[in-house]
DNA sequence: AATGATCTTGACCGATCGTTCCAAATGCTT
DNA sequence: AAGCATTTGGAACGATCGGTCAAGATCATT
């Protein structure tokens, strides 16, 4: 088998990636890693690098789909203003199940690890500045087509956003209540006014 | 030394506290906390009954110092809604140095522990729901005296504080920014309007 | 002074940690 | 068909993991 690997790639990034965010990165083992992806040992040395490369690149990949394209998706689906509600709205929906863990990598990852890495540090930061930037567009947008108030400036409202959203993040992660949610979502509509 | 321990079991649990503070639970080995508290280790098994044990008994600690404590300090020394923001302000000034860590305890073992361990899921979530009664009964007493608006709903807006509350625990452990945290004050601020 | 209850100390346990390495297997290239 | 580049599989590494335990130290009680 030299030629082609007999896995793919992005499907053991994937698999990887859902093992991290389940259990964070001291939390999950080489071996969990292996019965997670179904790769050898060795070829996850080869082909990846070790643990903490592994981890890296499931926490790029995390933010490629479930950050950016995310984002990038609501964005053109949606008016500005409902794209800023529909990101609370989806992000309070995702709740922990058999394909996707509860919570957000990146904001565990935040917790976990920025402290003390600075190259997560660098990433996570990066990260958490393009959600506030898209927030900041979309009120913008919706201050042209007048669907907020003139009054409400972009930028401090971004960091709010942010702010509320990391919250909603946390409580999404560990509590179950669904009316707290349904409170933060309709927090940040009135951010909006 | 039969009856009397050579160490202070307070100043242990304290010590223990900040390291898991810092670090999380995984990534605090037994020998960290040997170092750190300066015990032996068959004393802490013997005293605290292992890490597990010992790590509740130091989130307990933390929430009883550093939340019950804090917020019944903060509700006796200023009228409600100042007693919001200066929670607010505190908790964004709070950063890491040489004895206290960055961010807090409760919102990093809330995503690392409780979504896999009942009992610290618990201990996270009624001291989430005491925070967010905190908030509610500052809001009320505002309200009885005149200091926010009647139109205000206590509940709601309890929620909401603490999704933003959490949102800059998460930011002030991982981000180093102070115009974010600013902002974010002046959000609860307008919460309150 | 002898006893006994308690705490301290550190050696030691098997299991697991992340990592390395190499022989075996594989299939394209010549 | 032979050679070769690459991946695979897994044995093995030293380090560290959380936890156990028995011997030594200590001091109130007798």
């Amino acid at each position: 088998m030299p030629w082609d690997k007999q896995y793919d790639e992005t499907e053991v990034i994937e698999k990887a990636m859902r093992a991290f965010w389940a259990h964070g990165y001291t939390g999950t083992s080489v071996a969990d890693l292996i019965a997670a992806t179904g790769i050898n040992r060795g070829s996850l040395y080869s082909a990846f690098d070790g643990k903490r490369r592994l981890f890296l690149t499931a926490l790029r990949h995390y933010d490629k789909l479930h950050r950016r394209d995310f984002l990038a998706r609501i964005e053109l689906e949606h008016a500005p203003k409902d794209a800023i509600i529909e990101v609370f709205t989806l992000a309070a929906a995702l709740r922990g199940n058999g394909t996707t863990p509860a919570g957000c990598l990146l904001v565990n990852t935040a917790i976990e690890l920025a402290p003390h890495d600075e190259e997560v540090a660098g990433l996570v930061q990066s990260s958490f500045d393009d959600v506030e930037d898209f927030f900041k567009r979309m009120v913008e947008r919706a201050k042209r087509e007048r669907t907020v108030p003139q009054s409400l400036s972009a930028s401090p409202a971004a960091k709010a956003l942010l702010g509320l959203f990391l919250g909603l993040r946390v409580l999404a992660r560990s509590n179950a209540d669904p009316a707290t949610r349904k409170t933060i979502i309709a927090q940040a509509h009135a951010m909006l006014e």
